[in-house]
DNA sequence: TGACACAATTGGAACGTTCCAAATATTAAG
DNA sequence: CTTAATATTTGGAACGTTCCAATTGTGTCA
């Protein structure tokens, strides 16, 4: 156990060069001599050498750190660990590293976080905010000229980039799938009413709604947690309306299966006695029974492309915001009860 | 868009004291004045300061980077991701900040991510190693005194600490269940062979039927790819045997879904026809249906515990060696066939 | 009043790297 | 063989912090 570390100098020495001929091979510079470099490169071998990246960022005062921020509101959500999955994909390949955090959707450890990440000298942020984030809250990075891209839940107002799935188009396929299904009393369940996510899938279902032909009614639209339990309550209140829906799109996948569960409680089979459409498509959509019918977001390839994105803008230097909303389309499983070649029956013991 | 960055030093000249008493307030060392102290603050706050971890740790030598390195081989599997957030909470929350990355089973990526995380400085690795992971892989790391703890897969031979689940007793508990209601051939199904933790599980599952006083039979073990694919795959030629098992326990919950697809698609239902157990329950697991029978090893509360086993350790600035085999235990559900009361029937349309 | 403890503050030297300007070695041209 | 050009190499001076030893101020005690 070799107790002080290895520097540049200790293997300048045992190379017979100067410190300066090592850092230039550790830049592979083309300055230096082939035989040079080879010999230095044994000796950093043969000793064990490690670069230390927080000795060279200080002297490029404010360069490139090479670390990422990614900070999600949710990991144990699916859809979460997905979109970091990608993000770490592109950005480990461009040799930078990610530090991921979780808030679970606490404020304050969200601010916490990117705190303790400026700190150690992150070169961008990606960032999926938690509920309630200030517009202004990451005005102080971007000041800093630390670009930093929202996904997800967009922050009207901030000037950052932006990744959003067209939660208005999802929405609108999702009704109008349900409308052609012979659906006329379609409920929108679940999701926080003061998010913007929550506004534009709101504002498809009402478009999909009027260009279906169909009403709409206030009362169809129950909101709550948008969670498995959330849907569960939202679902419980639908039915017992005066008029009941025969359908519902939900606010996310998480929020479907609650759905379906309330309706088993009360008897009823998702798919066969009820449609339900969620939204997100996570992995256990198509593994559920019966198979959720849901619009697919594709969270890997948002991870991906906020990270190309944040990379773009660090190598350019300068944090243009930009704003993209990505494809989305609906995948027709059975729980809409369009697909559906087994029917299921219950029989209680 | 101020351009330079604020350093202790002008912060000192605004307050009118020198930096080494800014840098005894950024430590908030006792022999400063409690005066002096605010008013440092005030600027600090003001000027909009941001502590430089990079320099600090130059200074002291190899003392605390305040990061901890996590890498899973599979970020998507949500065993993972809940284990993630377990060390984020108590890494997060001792003012330590979280390296994630993800090996994708890659060997060379993870050679790559743990180099890079060196390179960054950090305190302590907590890592869950790429399948073919060499023992003596960490072995570098822990010459330079960094803490290494390894979870979920054990490194035999690798001098680090390590927390598994009790694989062992897991697979006992559940054989013995499936041979209390009665069954007798009892298959165990799924799983690479060569991995230690696959040697755990089955010798759980021949101890466990031992106890029940049940013969091994060589070919109830059938092992495959620990994912759903494998699991169709290993009940595919669990059931074309000529005594044919009727219950199976399976190598992960992963694979146990897999198996019920297969059952499924040769029209068996799981939990009436076939009974299937799993393990780690994921948390699809109770969604799932039927509901999964599984083995539970809370890998958040892993993550946890490995988190806490780590930062003492850093701690105490020596690595000593140690390994926890966490409990478990037996969730039933519906997939055994066991607390069913609902019986689900199918008819073809 | 001098001596002494104690509290609070301070200037420089370090940490391991990169950058710059300048030095030296090598080669080509005359 | 000199000169110019080019190819390599090289000492310091930074970067922003912490630590150490030393300094200053303030009260206490004989």
């Amino acid at each position: 156990m070799t107790k002080a570390r290895v520097t540049v100098i200790d293997i300048a020495k045992a190379a017979g060069v100067s410190k300066s001929t090592v850092s230039l091979v550790l830049q592979s510079s083309s300055l230096v001599n082939e035989g040079t470099r080879a010999k230095v490169n044994a000796v950093m071998r043969e000793l064990g050498y490690v670069y230390n990246r927080g000795a060279a960022n200080l002297r490029q005062a404010g360069a490139k750190s090479r670390i990422i921020g990614v900070v999600v509101n949710d990991l144990t959500n699916s859809f979460f660990a997905e979109l970091a999955v990608g993000v770490d994909m592109v950005v480990q390949s461009a040799g930078f590293v990610q530090f991921l955090s979780n808030t679970s959707e606490s404020i304050d450890r969200q601010r916490e976080v990117v705190a303790s990440m400026r700190e150690h000298g992150i070169s961008g942020l990606i960032v999926s905010p938690a509920r309630a984030t200030d517009a202004t809250d990451f005005k102080p990075l971007v000041a800093a000229g630390i670009p930093v891209v929202v996904v997800v839940r967009n922050l009207p107002g901030a000037k950052v980039s932006s990744i959003v799935s067209d939660n208005r188009a999802g929405m609108m396929s999702a009704v109008k799938h349900l409308a052609e299904l012979g659906h006329k009393r379609i409920a929108f369940l679940g999701g926080f009413p003061d998010t913007a996510v929550f506004d534009d899938r709101l504002a498809g279902y009402r478009s999909g709604m009027e260009a279906a032909g169909l009403d709409y009614h206030q009362e169809l639209v129950i909101s709550s947690a948008p969670s498995r339990a959330g849907g569960v309550e939202a679902i419980g209140k639908a039915l017992v309306l005066a008029d009941r829906p025969t359908a519902a799109v939900c606010f996310n996948d998480a929020v479907a299966f609650g759905v379906c569960d309330g309706l088993r409680a009360r008897r009823l089979e998702p798919g066969a006695d009820f449609a339900v459409v969620g939204f997100d498509d996570v992995i256990e959509a198509q593994a559920a029974v019966p198979a959720l019918t849901t619009v697919s977001v594709d969270p890997q390839g948002i991870g991906r492309r906020a990270a190309q994105m944040l990379l773009k803008q660090i190598n350019a230097g300068k944090a243009e915001a930009e704003t993209v909303t990505t494809a989305v389309r609906l995948v027709v499983r059975e729980s809409c009860g369009a697909g559906m070649r087994v029917k299921i029956k219950q029989d209680f013991a």
